[in-house]
DNA sequence: CAGGATCCAAAACGATACTG
DNA sequence: CAGTATCGTTTTGGATCCTG
């Protein structure tokens, strides 16, 4: 189901491959999961408790990073089953960029909370 | 490193404002935004333009950022109007990030479609 | 030109039920 | 445990019309 859903404006670098990443990167799950993977394989449901994502999400989610081979899926024959995800090399390259997302995340969360009380305060109808 | 079972960080909870403040980065317009920002104060169709969305949908999302702190709107009264958006000194903490960003986009682009084009012909239906 | 208002289509999400 | 299938809800985006 997750094929090629894509279909917008062709802009600035709209459908080039460098856009795609970005947009990948930029997707609601994928920063969430590449931090929660930097410390190692993880299983489905400890990731999902982790997000506090449906299965149904996570699900997609995961494929859709493994399609683009940033996560790579183990699957362990046992009883009952595990499976772990795990970033690839390539899905490693994220985690530097993840941390800056990270770290800045953090550094200005406290103003654009005041920012919001303010603007909430004077545009209130 | 691996086998080593340590839950030392919770991720960010949803709700929490560092995770907030991560979502708003993101967001699916955000990183687009700031970037197209980044060269300076820019007009409302010159954004339209670029990004290839509605005005619709780039008005909200504009809207969400000055509210977050992150963008500034200025009105020049002439004639016809003219509204310029620019980053704020918040707003412009994220150029690095963003940067970053790109940077990797670039980078993996390439990689990332081979994947894809390897998962889709093995994962055929 | 810059956007709000309204309506509509599509995508994303969640809950539940079910399978290997 | 790790998913998939189905369904109803919510969110998001686009199109069109309208105003200052």
């Amino acid at each position: 189901m997750s094929g090629t859903p894509r279909r917008e404006a062709e802009i600035y670098g709209a459908g080039t491959p460098a856009r795609e990443a970005m947009e990948r990167l930029a997707g609601r799950w994928t920063v969430l999961i590449a931090h929660a993977l930097e410390d190692g394989p993880t299983r489905f449901n400890d990731l999902r408790h982790q997000l506090g994502v449906s299965a149904q999400v996570l699900a997609r989610a995961l494929r859709d990073l493994e399609r683009d081979g940033l996560v790579a899926r183990r699957l362990y024959p046992e009883v009952p089953v595990r499976v772990e995800y795990e970033l690839t090399e390539l899905g490693g390259t994220m985690c530097p960029v993840v941390r800056e997302i990270r770290r800045w995340a953090e550094e200005v969360a406290p103003a654009i909370g005041e920012a919001r009380e303010t603007y909430d305060r004077n545009h209130r109808s």
